[in-house]
DNA sequence: ATCGCTGCGCTACAACTGTAGCATCTTCTT
DNA sequence: AAGAAGATGCTACAGTTGTAGCGCAGCGAT
């Protein structure tokens, strides 16, 4: 159950990104990066990666010891799903009336953004495939 | 203390949604348009309902012994603010590039929409004022 | 082999959210 | 005035989130 990313909370959103950004980190070096600025203790990071884990949105391996932690949901599908959902729910348009925002966006790659629009398009909320 | 609309949840952000659009129901009303899909009990609404005024973002109205709800938050200000939020957080763009898309989306009047691009204009997060 | 540093897994607890029942009070009707 | 129908305010309880400490284990230095 490939977790459904709306039902993320801020904080766990917030690691998400950086998560997306960086590929897969250490429970230390997501902290390094949302720690200071939530003011968090360290023990706070891994918790609520921990809970990430368990909810499925973020997968955990092993590595000499070390937990990496790696994001279950590319980020165009996240952003995808995020976008979409603020658009029906919240603006009520057309979730694709969004796409040419992501442009000016985060660092998305051409790929990305490819990916994003063609989740959005098609009109459905299901799982997709080639 | 305003309350800060980001912080409502979903159940409570479709309260508002049903309250910005009558402008004043009594719980029963409220609970007509948001129990059915919810498939809440009456008294749930009511309590999502009273939560929200006890936060501050529903203010209540007693007429002929039946309360009122009225939303605390005009609907510009809560969309402004739901924009900023999304835009600056999850597309990480500039919450003014996404007022065209009001246009085409909720039933919202010249005059909100104005509004809400005054407000996300000025790139600025605190209270406003003429 | 031992000591110390760092990471891990477990536990904790308060506040918030989802969800709702119930006893009681109001209001309208007859 | 009395009863029916509906509304109110209170209470409840489980699950989620925010926030974090603690004891134990592994690895590198001595």
């Amino acid at each position: 159950m490939t977790t459904d990313i709306r039902e993320l909370s801020r904080s766990e959103m917030e690691i998400m990104k950086v998560l997306w950004r960086h590929g897969r980190l250490s429970a230390r070096e997501v902290h390094e990066r949302v720690g200071p600025r939530r003011n968090w203790a360290l023990s706070t990071t891994r918790t609520v990666l921990e809970r990430m884990v368990q909810k499925g949105a973020v997968l955990r391996e092993r590595f000499h010891g070390v937990n990496l932690y790696i994001p279950a949901i590319p980020r165009a599908a996240g952003l995808a799903a995020l976008v979409r959902d603020f658009a029906e729910r919240v603006l009520e348009i057309d979730a694709a009336a969004v796409v040419p925002l992501l442009t000016r966006g985060a660092e998305l790659s051409e790929e990305e953004i490819r990916e994003v629009e063609r989740l959005l398009a098609r009109d459905g909320g299901g799982s997709d495939d080639a």
